[in-house]
DNA sequence: AGGATGTTGACAACGGTAACCATCACCCCG
DNA sequence: CGGGGTGATGGTTACCGTTGTCAACATCCT
């Protein structure tokens, strides 16, 4: 059995409902979502949650790695829980559907050209999209 | 010779003395620039133009394909007249600095990881982020 | 030159996100 | 097991990048 992780706490560290709701949603969900789906989707499921709290307690999970965000291509940060290691994602334009993947030979490749070009605390986003099996 | 592309028209078609200005501006520049940055500095070099118009000749420009977008880590565009080949960027966080680099390996695991999972009309974003050596 | 049509730009609206801050809930302590 | 200090909440306001609006204007075809 995994880690129950839906009781993070995070932030500065107390544990609330609000915050319990929101990291449940997220072992739940399997695809990327915005912040306001996130909170429509508690809403609707009878959690008394306001917004900011959603949008904070998103920042906070990001912040300490418990969660992955991406921008859509309107700019919208959407969030996932993933697993822990460096990971990068295969989504589905169409759904939304995402499997992680893992290229180390990626890795390698991006720490090389940055340092072959000087540049230090390196990080890299790496994000294929395509329309998976049940969308085609 | 290469094409000359300050004076690319783009949108419906007319050429314009706001367009010429962007695109010109946009060939001397080699670094991502957001819109508000582009404007400005149209201004201050005495350009009479609108934040919307330039707004409108980016996204313009971008449909074409005639430069490159990216998102910053706070959603914000940046735009970049780039070479047409397919390629990804190495940027400075802080200064915006760009060198463009290319990895075959990488575009060849994109698609084969791709593939593995049934995807397809693939497509992959890769940047990789960092500072430069001036910057550091 | 004349005019149809595309373009401009000041301004307002919009949408996502973050700051405020008074009220509230945890949870530690006795 | 109850009081209270401290961190959390959330309605509201503010922000900021971006886009819509629309009257005035420039371009370019004839």
């Amino acid at each position: 059995m995994t880690t129950d992780r839906s009781s993070a706490t995070v932030p500065g560290r107390r544990s609330t409902r609000q915050r319990t709701a929101v990291a449940q949603l997220l072992d739940q969900l399997d695809d990327f979502r915005s912040a306001q789906e996130l909170h429509e989707e508690l809403r609707k499921r009878g959690e008394g949650i306001g917004l900011t709290t959603v949008y904070r307690t998103l920042q906070s999970l990001a912040d300490a790695g418990e969660i992955d965000v991406l921008r859509t291509d309107s700019g919208e940060a959407i969030y996932r829980r993933c697993s822990s290691h460096h990971h990068h994602h295969l989504v589905c334009r169409s759904c939304g559907h995402t499997v992680e993947v893992e290229g180390p030979a990626v890795e390698r490749w991006a720490d090389r050209i940055a340092a072959e070009n000087g540049f230090s605390q390196v990080s890299h986003t790496v994000e294929i999209f395509g329309t998976c099996e049940r969308c085609a």
